[in-house]
DNA sequence: CTGTAGACTGGCGTCGACG
DNA sequence: CCGTCGACGCCAGTCTACA
């Protein structure tokens, strides 16, 4: 059984970037500070709920010290 | 001279969404068809006027028999 | 530290019309 | 076929507060 099949987008980015965060070993609450996003938003793209657009995004990823490209290089997203 | 390394986002994605649009050789037209999304959005989108959500970026992702991965595997999401 | 709730503003995304 | 304009509903993203 693989969850990823059955996660819409939104999930999956979620997924992602709480994975990524945990990797740094850094709080939601830091990552909204070097994304310069609100912490309350950070808990609600984590958990799938809401449609971030693409240059909230790219802040998101830059704060979590990566690319759009190595992001989305997972295989949740072929 | 790099003329990516000034693009924002937003334009990074309008360009690769052209040119992924012409190498199927559709029009914005069809692939508002077959996305889903108003043709005029596409428009703008593509001439990175607009900031698109996620949700709305798979649809034209899917539009274009691409993925996620494959949609951001190029120099200048990196 | 994370989650949730509620209130708020700006802009996403739709649509019809015209060149 | 593509670009632009204007109108508009609804939700992205912010912020305060409480557990």
């Amino acid at each position: 059984m693989n969850l990823y099949r059955v996660m819409n987008i939104k999930n999956k980015i979620g997924v992602r970037i709480k994975l990524l965060r945990n990797d740094l070993k850094i709080s939601q609450e830091e990552l909204g500070f070097r994304s310069n996003i609100d912490r309350t938003y950070i808990t609600d793209v984590e958990n799938g709920r809401r449609n971030i657009s693409v240059e909230v995004l790219e802040r998101v990823i830059k704060g979590l010290n990566t690319t759009f490209n190595d992001f989305f290089n997972t295989q949740d997203f072929k």
